[in-house]
DNA sequence: CCTCGCTACTTCCCAGCGGGAAGTAGGTAC
DNA sequence: GTACCTACTTCCCGCTGGGAAGTAGCGAGG
């Protein structure tokens, strides 16, 4: 059929290019740490929070301690990101049976090498969001005009 | 006062963003960022696709073949992610009126400086996609024990 | 002539993901 | 007994992203 051989192309191509991307390991865990929950975390547990600056010192840190650090969070991503965190070896997860069950995450050596390259972006961001906003400014008016 | 060092980082971090709070730009930033499609579409445009290894060079792209490189984007998410990225001078987007239009993508300095965090990023997934399967072996093993 | 095809989108529809908020467990303080 | 604490879990629903078809302008072919 003439008709379905541009579905079917598509269709093996993409099968193709995904059997092509699972031999590319860089593929699968950059979708995963392309999150921004995922980045934030990262940076909480790797500074210690909004008010620790940018140095870095492997913190531990409570359920309830990154929930407020990663303002906008909803609780359900956060579970669910730590937990997706915790299966791939990048925190640690720690129940302390005290009076009220206190839960500790800590980053690993693996998921302190990402906090390395997690911070680059995140500073990054903080350096050059000025450009960005000139930037889009500039789109703006040229837009408007 | 122990707080005069808190006080002066405060001061410090009023000229400077934190990717923390939510109300700040750079945290916006930060959510764009972690996008996969930003990531790949910048690993793409800063090697020049999957077959052209880690050596870096301003290529400049189409969109059918970052299409091609980017297997499994949709239309869509391209153009959508493509103009947002045009929009904050991260890549610029040229047309050129030949006989098909065309449309070539390449990164300005400030994409190519994201792209070298973003390479690092990329980097570390290929270099510890190993420690986080075996990880996640562990877990499920424990996980069926 | 009409239609195909090529490019780079744009539009529509729908499943699935993520946010908000309420519910859960197991204890302690009042 | 009731309220409350922490760290979740569950339910509902709106928004986002994927799939695929439609669009525009022009050259080639029947």
């Amino acid at each position: 059929m003439a008709t379905t051989t541009a579905a079917q192309r598509r269709a093996r191509a993409k099968t193709e290019y995904d059997a092509f991307l699972a031999a590319c390991p860089s593929r699968q865990l950059l979708d995963r740490i392309s999150d921004k929950w995922v980045a934030l975390i990262l940076c909480a547990l790797g500074s210690g929070g909004p008010g620790a600056g940018d140095s870095d010192g492997p913190r531990a840190m409570r359920y309830s301690q990154l929930s407020r650090a990663l303002a906008g969070v909803s609780q359900k991503m956060l579970t669910q990101t730590l937990r997706s965190l915790e299966r791939d070896g990048l925190l640690t997860r720690t129940v302390t049976p005290t009076v009220p069950v206190t839960v500790t995450y800590e980053l690993t050596e693996l998921g302190l090498s990402l906090h390395q390259m997690v911070r680059g972006v995140k500073a990054w961001a903080e350096a050059h969001m000025d450009d960005v906003l000139a930037h889009r400014a500039t789109v703006e008016v040229a837009g408007s005009s």
